[in-house]
DNA sequence: GTCTATAGATGGATAGAC
DNA sequence: GTCTATCCATCTATAGAC
């Protein structure tokens, strides 16, 4: 009579896929948006419009779903970039030069912040993980260099007149130049220049950075 | 210090000062090690060795001491960058080279970071009040352009030929730079490299991050 | 002025009903 | 599995004793 809870109905299956990507997503937007100690659980399943136990059901604490944010967005940007980084590499016999290497760096998280793409709050995601970012993810963040390896190999065999030492602090400051491209600091430098420079504009802000940190490179 | 010319108790009032001076210290400190959010009062009045109720007792709030904390370290900062941005001006009447503008926006944050420096402190807590910084904070910093205008303005008339654009773009690349030389950057850096790159030694920071943001800023 | 004790508010996590 | 009610820890801020 009343067994049809005994098996569980397709439905019901869905609707558990259906919580947990909306919490995943209410979550990365308002700790991208407002920061990570910032929001409260509560805040998150309000966004999501689930009930309050479904952070701990479906991830099993807080900062465990903040942690699951922060590798599913940071493997998938890793991603894209060595898929870059490899076919530079093709074009050129293994030895790509410097702008390239660089394009391979810059490119996905430009691509992501693009007003048009569904990613881009993802990347104001990562960019505060690296200031506001948990224990754990410090520590990936530090010993999980391997991605980063490739590119300064990468670098370094573009530039083999110059000491190694140079090219690890150059790859230093365009890190920078990437992590700075925070919402914030893009209304600062609007509001500075009295309104003539646009981020949305992703494409000649890639080109921006390219000419200078290609620049910067060949000093 | 100039405050002891007024004549009242002077045991009080010095020992006053020093727990007020004290309880400024270990938060800033503290602030800058571990993140704002993730250091309470208690923390706060356990490092400085006083009472739990001395932070609202002499600054108000927790919101109000780091927003103190804020304002005299960034007054400071821009300070002596204005004086150095003076001094290149007067070194080439009103018209001083890009390097020489650089030189003044990045030597007084390095020259902080040096590690025998009392203030190395102070410049963590400045990088990371960007990123994590209240509300009246973030105000400030988005509204508190007028000593970046200068160097702005100094920059594009020593690039004259340059759209002015793409001198405030560069002018934000060279501010990524600075704001990325974080103690947990630095350290990722380190472990990168292999252990080659050694923050400790500014000057040759110094010049390395010139010798980039110079080329960057002539491509 | 200093300090203890506590109010008042919030947040993470969980037990138990359904 | 979902959801409500609640526990318990923690924090800021403050009242009141001295």
């Amino acid at each position: 009579m009343t067994d049809s809870q005994i098996h569980d109905p397709p439905e019901t299956e869905e609707a558990q896929a259906a919580t947990k990507a909306a919490v995943f997503a209410a979550a990365e937007r308002l700790f991208a948006l407002h920061g990570f100690q910032n929001v409260s659980v509560r805040d998150i399943t309000a966004e999501a419009r689930v009930n309050l136990a479904s952070v701990n059901y479906h991830f099993g604490s807080k900062d465990a779903l903040l942690f699951e944010i922060f590798k599913r967005r940071t493997s998938e940007l890793n991603r894209e970039r060595a898929r870059m980084l490899h076919e530079a590499n093709e074009r050129h016999a293994g030895q790509p030069p410097v702008r390239e290497i660089l394009e391979a760096l810059f490119t996905p998280p430009l691509r992501w912040s693009d007003p048009a793409n569904e990613r881009r709050i993802s990347i104001q995601f990562i960019i505060r993980s690296r200031s506001e970012g948990t224990a754990d993810m410090r520590e990936v963040l530090q010993n999980d260099v391997s991605h980063l390896e490739r590119f300064a190999d990468a670098l370094i065999a573009a530039r083999p007149d110059l000491p190694r030492e140079t090219v690890y602090w150059r790859l230093h400051f365009c890190l920078g130049m990437i992590h700075n491209n925070r919402f914030a600091e893009f209304d600062r430098l609007h509001h500075l220049s009295g309104g003539i420079t646009r981020e949305g504009d992703v494409k000649a802000l890639l080109t921006r950075m390219l000419d200078f940190a290609e620049a910067g490179f060949m000093a």
